[in-house]
This record gives structure tokens, C-alpha cells and sequence, in this order.
DNA sequence: TAAAAAATATCAAACGTTTGCGAAAAAATT
DNA sequence: AATTTTTTCGCAAACGTTTGATATTTTTTA
């Protein structure tokens, strides 16, 4: 069966094909009868506008692309369910793509953004991506591009990111007020920027305001080798008082580790994470964690993207807010 | 900026439109002389194919929607997941829409996927959707839709789904398997089909292969009651020696009781759930449950979707098959 | 009642492709 | 050298919509 058109509904209606169109969209032009015969027949046959056949003559095809490393993420879904809930209010659909971390992928999606001629892109970088003259371009055919969480260090880009250094430095002032005495910090992937500036924030912020207190700082990049080594540190005769978990990743191999030794929370050990929250509180006692929510990275990203649409290059580098949520594990 | 189009192309080749058409796509016609020169310019000027403009032509959008409740969930993301991987594959993409578990919302994600003229839908129903009729159209206008977990009961439809019955008896049978005394099922939501079907298969196997144990049925609809239904069985002076949990929800209510209570699994508590494994993984020791995969239904989905979308209509309702894995809690 | 104004509807071009058909040029066959 | 075959390319229509310009009808005004 094939698709009711506009032509089709002329036809039966005796009328010119832009007279129905205008008719459809209530165009002052059209009298108050025909709009209502038109009307009629188009949804009694069911008359769906031909997206595409719109998108080709207004040359705006109000889809907006989405690129993530990964669907099945935490993080992610919640700020693609933000991104969506923004867009669908203000008439735009979502074309989800995942680059499953490699560089390949990506530029393949893009490709396929490309080829459908997206309103916009919102862009999660690619672990070890450093091919940013596609974007680059896209944004010079005048495709915005925003980024999120993982963003390019060149700012003629338009991005939002978590307050990282925020995050950092508010577990670290929270630590400190607990009075601890050795803490092992384990951070995320080393090559990731996000890693490097939560790690320095950290460490920095340790060493100004409380340069007594013994800190040990690390990096993992899975949640076993997490576990790993927060078992090395532990099976030292001069145990840490305090964990600092960067990523849910992080915290949950330490947790593995932690119920594996049993240890107690918060007696024998302080825990304290960088999350939106999930994780920390699958466990009990609930673990205490600075938030990150990429439910507010989302909307913060719609924003962005809308300015970027109607004014001429609002770069910038926007940050979320952050906050500490205690639980009972500090 | 403009976007490189074919007749652009055309124009400074000295060339019809048509050739080059041709020679970008490789057709035999054309020398391989042009092909090249064309293949030259278009590169260099960044040609892509407007998405558009093909579909307008072909009448065929590439494009697969898909609708579920929402995209902020374990399961339905790593099924996201596998049909994104298998589409990019096949040459499509994917138009992902979250409906929030609300019918009207639901109908208009609907009416964006007609109107970009999509080639088949993945629908998972929202929770209390019986409005099928609409379903029942685009079927009529050739449009294969495949529901998947939460699927109409008419067999006039294509569908997907775990095997049900199949996960639930499977943990019935490791639960006998160890000898099991006194076991505490809990499932979820009472008025989910899913949930009943779960209860009746696992109950009946209960009572079939183990009448002498002695079994507690309970339906909790969220993980704050799952805990508190189980601090009171585990209250009473014979406690349970075994505890099933029908869905992540619930697992992670009784975990939050079982860490609270000290309990140590598996010597004074067996564990057992249904789940994607994430959640199970979590914890130490690692909890044994029965794999339902999204990812794997995913995969049958998109070969339903080929299949229906070649065939005249092989209607059928497909289940996954589920495994038992083993962890360290039962 | 004729002219001007307002209301209503149509024409036709354009968006960027694809593709059947026909045309021109080159190569192969007599 | 004349014909046939093959190679290589162009013409033009179509997909469904929007929209500026124009035409037709009706209403208003003097």
C-alpha cells in the first residue's frame, strides 16, 4: 500500500497541491471550508507529511545527531534521555549512534550524520580520538557540534563538561574534614584528559590544605584492575583509612575488593566516588559521592546547541554544576 | 557553506549530472577515465549523497525507529546495543525514541516514525499501552514492526521475547539442585504479565519437583520493598536458606539487606536471580542468576526485522534462549 | 454600477537524486 | 570504406513538498 500524499488528497478533493498544503498548515490565504474538507479527508487517510520530501525543499532536516562510545552506559543514557526530552519538546528526533570506541566507527557515523544532513551533532570523543578536522569541518558546513563529557582540548569548539576539577578538589575538602590520615586515590584511564585534570585537581588540592596527610595516587582503566590494586594497597601493614574512587567503574572494583576483604564502612574504611549516584547506592552502607549528572549535562548541551543553531558561534566551554551527596560510608 | 552537490560536481567536471551520478556509484557505463576524475573532485569537496534526496527517489529511508519505555535501563540499552551494531552493518540507522512509559508520547514518537518514512520499528510497549491499532496500520502501509520484551498478546504481530517460563524454571532447578530448604522467591510488579508468568512457572516446577520445600511466593514493584520483604523473612526464627530474585529491582533490595545484615553468602544465604549479569557481577561473591540477554535478543530482533521485511509476512513469536551462570552464591 | 480591494486558489520552479531511454563517439567487423 | 557493435555519456522525468508570483472570484467602496 502506498503512502497518501499531498497530490493524492488533491485529486480527491479537486484542488491544487498548494492549496492543500497551505490548507494543512493553516494558512490565512485558505477560507475556513476548504481547511476543513482538507482536513478531513488527510486524516481519515491517514496523511503523514513526507519528512524527507520537507527536509530536501527547507533544506532543515530537524534531526539531531547523537554519538556516544557506548549506549549501555550509565552516564550516557542518562544524558541521552535528557538530550531526547529536550528534543521531541522543541520537534526534533534523535539519530543515536555508538562509536564503540573506535576511530573507524566514528567517522563512519559521522558519515552517516552527514549523509542525512543532521541539525546538529552531539559528540562524546572516542577514547584515543585525535581526528578533529571532521568535526572541524562539519562545524564549517555550519553543522554544530557539541561536546560533552569527553571534550577536544582546542577551544574553537563548542563543549560542556562536568566541573571536573570541582568534582575533584569538593572529594578532596570532604576527606580532609573526615580527618583522614592515609587515602588511596585511584583515578581513571591515564590517557584520558578527564583523568589527568581530576587527578591534578585532586592531588594539588591535597597537598595545599592538607600536605600531612598520606596520599597514594594511582590509575586504572577497568574496574579488575581497580580491584587489583586496591588489594595491593590494602594487604600493607599500614592500611589506608580512605578510598577515593574517580569513576563507578573505579568504585565498583573497589567495592568487589572491599567485600571480598570485609571490610567494614565506615568503621575500618572511608569510601567516597565521583557519580550520578546509581552504583553508590547498590551498596550498604550507601557509599557518599560527589554527582555528576549527565541528566543536567544533557540539558545543558540542548542549550548550548540551540544557541549555537540561532546565534553566529557562541564557543565556549560550559561546566555543570556539581555536588556532594553524602552517604554512609565516610 | 553550501553542501557539494551533484550538480556542482557536474558543473566544474564539464559533465552531466547523470555521469556523474553513475561514476560516483561505479557503474559500467562510464570509463574508468571519468570515474576517476569524478571520484578526484568529489572527495576533494567533501560530496556526500544527500540522505534526502535518495530516499525521496528510492522511496527506501535506510532508517529503523525505535521506541522503548526508556533508554536509562540496563537491558534495554545493551538490546539498543545489538540492533545498533547489526543496522550499521546492514547499511542502516537508527532512530531511537524513548517513550517514557506514556502513551501519548508513545503516538507521537509513532507519527516522527512515519513521517520520516521509516523502513521497520522496534517496539518494546509502554506499560499500559492496549492503543494497538496504530500498530496495526503501519503494518498495513508495509512498515514491519517487531516488539520485543514487552509484547502485545495478538499473534497477528511479530515478536521477540526471553523465554520466560524457561528462565524461571531454570533457577528452580539449580535451586533444587543444591538442596535447598527453605527458599524465598520474590518477582516483581504483580500485574505485569511477565511477572505472572515468571511466579506460575517457578512455582508450579516447585511444587511438581520439590513439594517438600518450603517456599514463600512475594511480588515487590521496587527495590526499596524487595529489601524490606526480605529483612522480614530473614526476621523470622527459621530463616531462609536460599533467596530467588526475579529482576535486578529486586536483587539489589535483598543485597542491600544482605550486606546490612551481615549475611554471608553462600554458607548462611544461596542467591539466585534473573538478570543481564551486570548487577550480579557487582557484588562479591559473585551472584549466580540465569542470563537473560538483551544483547542476544537484540540480535533475533534484527533478524526478525530482515525477515519480515523480504518475506511476505512470517509472523511468529521468537524467545531467546536463557543459560544458567554460575557465580559463587548458591 | 463600475472600479478598487480583499479573499481565495492555482502555477510553476526548486530541493538533489536515480534511472530508462536515446544519442554520439569510438572501436570492431565486414 | 561502409556498416555494425560497443563504449561512453546526456536528456528528462519523477519522488513530495514549499512558496513567490499570478490568476480568479468575491466583496467592498464610491
Amino acid at each position: 500500500m502506498t503512502n497518501t500524499t499531498l497530490k493524492l488528497l488533491a485529486q480527491q478533493l479537486q484542488l491544487s497541491i498548494s492549496t492543500v498544503s497551505r490548507a494543512l498548515k493553516d494558512h490565512p490565504d485558505i477560507s475556513a471550508a476548504t481547511k476543513a474538507k482538507v482536513n478531513a479527508l488527510a486524516s481519515s487517510l491517514d496523511y503523514e507529511p513526507n519528512a524527507y520530501a520537507i527536509q530536501l525543499r527547507t533544506q532543515n532536516s530537524k534531526i539531531f545527531g547523537v554519538i556516544v562510545p557506548a549506549i549501555s552506559n550509565l552516564f550516557y543514557d542518562s544524558f541521552i534521555s535528557a538530550v531526547e526530552e529536550e528534543s521531541r519538546k522543541n520537534g526534533y528526533a534523535l539519530m543515536i549512534l555508538q562509536s564503540s570506541n573506535q576511530i573507524d566507527i566514528e567517522l563512519d557515523n559521522l558519515k552517516i550524520f552527514r549523509q542525512n544532513r543532521v541539525s546538529g551533532v552531539f559528540a562524546c570523543l572516542s577514547a584515543h580520538a585525535e581526528n578533529l578536522e571532521i568535526y572541524q569541518k562539519m562545524t564549517e558546513k555550519e553543522i554544530p557540534v557539541v561536546f560533552f563529557d569527553i571534550v577536544p582540548k582546542d577551544n574553537k569548539f563548542t563543549k560542556v563538561r562536568m566541573a571536573d576539577e570541582r568534582c575533584a578538589t569538593l572529594a578532596a575538602e570532604e576527606i580532609i574534614k573526615r580527618n583522614a590520615k592515609k587515602v588511596v586515590a585511584i583515578f581513571g584511564e591515564p590517557s584520558l584528559s578527564i583523568s589527568q585534570k581530576r587527578r591534578n585537581a585532586f592531588q594539588h588540592f591535597m597537598e595545599t590544605y592538607a600536605p600531612k596527610v598520606q596520599c597514594t595516587y594511582l590509575n586504572a582503566s577497568s574496574s579488575a584492575e581497580a580491584e587489583e590494586l586496591f588489594r595491593k594497597q590494602y594487604s600493607k601493614t599500614q592500611k589506608p583509612d580512605t578510598v577515593f574512587a574517580m569513576t563507578d567503574e573505579v568504585l565498583i572494583g573497589v567495592m568487589k575488593a572491599v567485600q571480598a576483604l570485609e571490610i567494614k564502612i565506615p568503621s575500618q574504611l572511608g569510601v567516597i566516588g565521583i557519580s550520578n549516584g546509581f552504583i553508590p547506592n547498590l551498596y550498604h552502607p550507601k557509599i557518599s559521592y560527589v554527582e555528576t549528572s549527565g541528566y543536567e549535562l544533557g540539558k545543558l548541551a540542548f542549550i548550548q546547541m540551540m544557541a549555537n543553531m540561532k546565534i553566529a558561534k557562541p564557543l565556549a566551554e560550559l561546566t555543570v554544576e556539581v555536588r556532594f551527596v553524602p552517604g554512609e560510608s565516610l
